[in-house]
Parts: structure tokens; sequence; C-alpha cells
DNA sequence: AAAAGTATCAACCGCCTCGTA
DNA sequence: CTACGAGGCGGTTGATACTTT
């Protein structure tokens, strides 16, 4: 039997009619199957993505609200790049979007914080070559060493909040150690079950 | 107007987990 | 118990759009 090529590469838009079409009759699992049945040159984990990322019903597309962004900051201060959680508290966005939108924001507050830091006159910062004392940067100095550009910052921010150690970090302390009352404030109803608690912090305000 | 730099986002890759035979 | 395949996830890349010089 010859193999048939699989395409890649951006979607057409007769690929995605088809891809819905699939989807309306073997339903949203079983993606390779799904992959071979309805004729589309793709696998099913692309499928699977573009389904999942671009077709679904009920997505957003949009600019992120200052509502949701502020839940983005606040889920990822406490689970770190766990999107596809963070996006089940988010309805109609995905962990792509969120992903892809967390990027930006660091990138522009770690430019941000730089600026803020190289402008400060009340304190010195370590994170600049020319910085002569010993006081240490107003912002994050704990975290932060001598850099030189605000390139350097990124690359530092962007390590902190995306190394697998944080991530393992994460996920440790959530399976070890989690003190289910620092949660109260956020009217959460736990079950047993991480992946099933019942959020209404956001909604319930 | 054009070139260079930057931001955004869709899509791919590789690893991990889980279900099943 | 083990091997294997499919799905899910996070990290990364590359193309394109947008902005600045």
């Amino acid at each position: 039997m010859q193999e048939v090529e699989l395409r890649k590469g951006p979607w057409l838009e007769e690929e995605d009619e088809q891809l819905s079409a699939a989807v309306a009759v073997f339903g949203d699992k079983r993606w390779d199957a799904l992959a071979k049945s309805s004729g589309l040159r793709r696998n099913g984990k692309s499928c699977r993505l573009r389904w999942m990322n671009y077709l679904r019903p009920n997505l957003k597309h949009g600019n992120i609200s200052a509502d949701e962004e502020r839940i983005i900051i606040q889920l990822h201060e406490k689970w770190g790049n766990k999107w596809s959680m963070i996006a089940r508290r988010l309805p109609g966005r995905t962990d792509n979007e969120i992903k892809n939108y967390w990027r930006s924001y660091l990138k522009k507050k770690a430019l941000a914080l730089d600026k803020e830091c190289l402008s400060s006159t009340t304190n010195t910062c370590l994170r600049s070559e020319e910085c002569e004392t010993d006081s240490p940067c107003s912002v994050n100095d704990e975290i932060v060493g001598p850099t030189t550009d605000s390139s350097d910052a990124l690359d530092i921010m962007l390590n902190m909040t995306s190394s697998p150690y944080e991530t393992r970090l994460t996920e440790w302390m959530m399976s070890s150690n989690c003190d289910k009352d620092e949660f109260s404030n956020y009217d959460l109803c736990f079950s047993d079950d991480y992946a099933t608690w019942d959020f209404s912090l956001w909604d319930g305000e």
C-alpha cells in the first residue's frame, strides 16, 4: 500500500471545511481515525490542533481583556506554565493563545522592568554592569543577577518562568504539599481530583 | 518609500501519560 | 506485567503583519 504524503503548514479553507464536517460526523475524539476517514491529508495530531485552536465552536478570537489578563497572571502565579489548566478557566480561550499571550506579556514586562531599573535613582541596579554599589535592585533583585541589556533581562525572565524545573516544582507542590486553605480566598470548591475542581472564582464576583 | 526591527500567532516537534491488547 | 499507540501538553519555530527609522 502506498503511503499518502501528509500535508504540513497552514490550513486551507477547504481543509477547514472538510475537518469541520468530519468532526460533525465522527466527533472530536479518535483523531487518527478521523484524519484517515475524512480523506484529509493531515495526521490526527494536526487535525486535533486545528480544531482545538481554531475551528472549535465558541472560541473567542480577539484581544485578551483586562479581566482575562488578570486571571492569567494570577493562575500562572499559582500553577506556572500549565497552559491547558489555565485555558480551562478561560472559556473560549486556547492554551496556545494563552501561551502566546504570556510570552508577549512577559516580554513587555521584562522591558518595563529593565527600564524601571535603569532609570531608578534611589536604588542601584545590579543588573547593569555599570552599577557600582552593592545595593540591590528594587525589583526582583534576588532573582536577577548582573546583566547588560534588556534582552538579557528577557532571557532571565523567560528562563525563570518557562524552565522545566519551575514546572516540575509547581507540579510537585500541587501534588504533595498543597495548602487548600490558601485557595479559600477564591471560593474554590475542592473535589478529590484537581482536574475536576469547581472554580467559581471568576464568575462569582 | 524602503529597509530593518519587532510582535503576533499558527503550526510543528518531541516528550509524557494513559488506555488497551 | 509489558509494549504499543493515540491523545494531550508545553516548548519552539517560522511566516506574516505591523511599527519604527
